[in-house]
DNA sequence: ATGCAAACTTGAATCGATTCATATCATATC
DNA sequence: GATATGATATGAATCGATTCAAGTTTGCAT
């Protein structure tokens, strides 16, 4: 024993044992300072420091207290694809900012994980989960609730039982769209997300339209159907077009649109994203935006390329749905259904229709 | 006992007891699988579903197995820093790569927490960390190595004993002044990061020079020395301005460096967003970039704002750098010290002196 | 001296799982 | 029929701390 050359990971009752005192002593000396007395602290810290205790362990301390001291942004994605949008980005920079004032840390968690992975909604050490819901919420709900920790959604529309972050996507889709008939654009067209994760993409029907399950999505197009027709716009014809926010089903979706004649002055796209790629496609044809059309986002997010002209959309506080949902988690934020502000952003992407 | 209205949670002792079978077993129900017969596998899973157990608790799991399946990406910042910073995003993003095949998850963690907070490097459940070493790496690296658990260190410089990932920034500073000598620039400045981090900033002398501690900074003003030696342009003359990498310094260093006579006809910024305040700055006085002055900036992140020229610059790896250090953690790189390939991305802020 | 409250310590229980050496049992081999 | 083999199951030890009711001291006023 006194001997041993074997490097051992000294314990907080070897601690307690060198220094002579019990182990709740030593564990106080940690955790609650005022209540040992000073000789006693100063005993127990040169034993400590004498051993090479590297202070209590943080895993030992999860199990006994609970805590970890940590919150997750939840996505039905890779961890990658979670660090890379920029949507997450910020969002994630939002908890993160309550991280900050509550001294708790932020993680990323896909909702499952494939083969042999250890670390998803299921397995993660967490005080509480910030759901990203970017499509239906109740997988991710579902998920959530059978962990029995703490969540808080994002964007999953109101959950009875549950806490809630959003904007009101309806009113913010509305001002969107009446910017564009306000500016006399009457042809319009609609780019959407996608309606149902079914991998359907394209000209969207009444049917199709009415299986919107996502409550963003949803709202969105309610907001524009809503301010068409309040400027005497035909909603049945107005063409809608599916999209999976990326450059393939973009392209496609213009390639059909463009064919319409008399071609739309106007695009209503539900992402910057989409709006983005719309206007490279644009760009490709010899079509200029808004010379030839004008071009609506949504989101506010930048530019990862950092070209193209500036994009009217509308502005979304994303660090602040963030903040308030892990605030919630923290208890910092009062728990509930929160929803945000959202504004009209005119920059250089919309003018008046010819 | 059989009455007791109060939940409580389930754990794997009851679902054993429920089962009638040894914890042993019952463990190895959900960790091996395949060494439990499959009638008695199923008797297991069966009262553990009855019983409404949620799965072995990480927590505890934690604890005896000693894996948390997270790694950290640390840094002497907050946590809202590391989410916000571009070149920390991408970093991440690369760490989140190798995560995403190995299984694991990925965190947030700052050096240290100021106040009552529990989140630091000290107390994160996790099984290694990266170190992004954007200042002299010793704290840093004592921090970790303090807590006993791998670590691998980005931008450190070569440490003994450690891991380390880079690339190699004298030769790539080298490249990047030279690119301007060749376009004939004779009279340039160089914006420089941060040589010490005592909060002096501005006009560097040659034994402010000597001082500087970070890797990075010290390996890319040599290598812009080399290059300007190189092409006969007098380093001892050339003005050198130290900044914080933000706006405030930027314009402070370039309101003293533009009132020199002549001008400088090119200006070697260390990072981009020293050249695009730097472009800013200039566009106020109505100068323009390359047409006044040529500016080469380095790392190659995209422009939040979007705006202002494409940018002449060295692009690195910061994604691979991201990807390496954390698949070195999660044993899919071998791990020592890997210097990554950086090239010089010729753009539109560069052009040939008049 | 005595009484009492306040301050400090202790010890044992507990958090929830994993691990591994050993025991059991049925089958296959000679 | 005896023995070796492989597949399964067991049980006790262990990971490293926190917590709190109960016990012991100390300090102070009377």
């Amino acid at each position: 024993m006194l001997n041993d050359v074997i490097m051992m990971t000294i314990r907080l009752a070897d601690v307690a044992r060198a220094a002579g005192v019990s182990q709740g002593t030593a564990s106080n000396v940690f955790n609650r300072p005022e209540q040992v007395s000073t000789a006693l602290r100063e005993r127990v810290l040169a034993a400590a420091a004498r051993l090479g205790y590297l202070g209590p362990a943080p895993a030992g301390r999860a199990l006994r207290s609970g805590k970890a001291h940590l919150i997750a942004l939840v996505a039905e994605a890779d961890v990658v694809y979670v660090l890379t949008d920029p949507f997450c980005q910020r969002l994630l920079a939002g908890i993160g900012a309550a991280c900050d004032v509550a001294g708790s840390g932020v993680a990323v968690v896909p909702a499952v994980t494939g083969g042999g992975g250890r670390w998803s909604m299921e397995t993660a050490i967490a005080d509480g989960f910030v759901l990203f819901c970017n499509d239906e919420p109740e997988r991710l709900l579902a998920l959530a609730t059978r962990r029995g920790l703490p969540f808080v959604a994002v964007d999953s529309g109101p959950v009875v039982g549950a806490s809630t972050v959003r904007i009101d996507d309806r009113a913010a889709a509305f001002a969107a769209a009446t910017h564009l008939t306000a500016l006399g654009h009457r042809r319009v067209a609609v780019l959407s997300l996608e309606l149902a994760p079914d991998g359907r993409f394209g000209s969207v029907d009444a049917t199709r339209m009415a299986q919107a399950r996502h409550a963003v999505t949803r709202d969105r197009l309610a907001g524009y159907r809503d301010a068409l027709a309040a400027a005497s716009v035909d909603w049945p014809s107005v063409p809608v077009y599916e999209t999976a926010n990326d450059r393939g089903t973009v392209d496609a979706a213009l390639g059909s649109l463009l064919s319409n004649d008399p071609r739309p002055t106007a695009l209503i796209a539900m992402s910057d994203v989409i709006a983005r790629h719309a206007i490279r496609h644009l760009a490709g044809l010899g079509l200029s935006v808004p010379g030839d059309l004008s071009i609506i986002g949504f989101d506010d997010v930048p530019d990862p390329m950092g070209a193209g002209p500036p994009l009217t959309t509308i502005r979304q506080p994303i660090e602040a749905k963030g903040e308030v949902a892990g605030g919630m988690l923290l208890g910092l934020v009062e728990p509930g259904d929160v929803v945000l502000p959202a504004e009209l952003v005119v920059r250089g992407s919309t003018e008046r229709a010819r």
